[in-house]
DNA sequence: CCTTTGAGTATCCAAAAGTAACTAAATACC
DNA sequence: GGTATTTAGTTACTTTTGGATACTCAAAGG
């Protein structure tokens, strides 16, 4: 049982980085939050509108990815026009709490980032 | 005082998004949680090594970026070869317990989730 | 002189993410 | 009975991001 050398490919042995890299996408953190605070399923275009910047192409591969990894239950309507409403599941519920950490570090500390990002830029000037 | 629709776009409105839309990018995350392992400052190449998997350019960027943010502090030794080492700021640090929740959620959940990634694609080939 | 060393740049190419336009099928409108 | 509307997506195309590779700088060692 020789084993390839990818199968040593750090980001794919490790648990954290196949796990997290997740959500190094652009929406999936904030479709959890959205779907975490809205009491009952939404639908797409309710997800759509209220994130307001989205396109429907991402809005739809971002929510197969959630529920491809099971932090989202789909739930299809047949009926036309289509109705497909989702809601988290019990193991998307339970990463609420570490994202809402993320949100209220990030609440907490925006002034301080915006006004190091501004120092940086000004330094950048003269160096 | 008109303000212009761009102003009111909801990721540089939102100090959420704005703050958290720097951590999804590919490194930043990794790199703040081994700069908060390690005892003491990392130098680049130390950093570049413990990945593994990164380029230079992409370490680069992704420092550059953190230390713009005030995550990361820069301590370069005007010496030659350069020797530049790297610590977490006071701000870095206060963010390392909100990435070693989702850490931990990861491991936790790890096979929860591989296995939903399994049968996910196995439901897809009758679809 | 020529090589090595550490921390990067420069250039070019591939992959991922984003945009705008398009679709399906039933219903409502005129 | 032809046309517009509605919802949840595709398709085709463009832009942004990430990555591979080579190159730089200045001193020390042989």
């Amino acid at each position: 049982m020789k084993k390839k050398l990818e199968d040593y490919e750090f980001s794919k042995a490790c648990p954290i980085r196949n796990v997290l890299d997740r959500f190094n996408d652009k929406w999936s953190m904030l479709v959890i939050l959205l779907l975490g605070e809205h009491k009952g399923p939404m639908r797409f275009n309710e997800l759509a509108q209220t994130i307001g910047d989205i396109s429907q192409k991402m809005l739809t591969v971002t929510l197969r990815t959630l529920e491809a990894d099971g932090m989202v239950h789909r739930k299809h309507y047949p009926q036309i026009p289509p109705r497909v409403e989702y809601e988290l599941t019990e193991l998307g519920k339970s990463l609420l709490p570490h994202i809402n950490g993320l949100t209220q570090w990030a609440l907490k500390n925006y002034d301080a980032i915006t006004k190091s990002r501004k120092k940086f830029s000004a330094k950048k000037q003269f160096a």
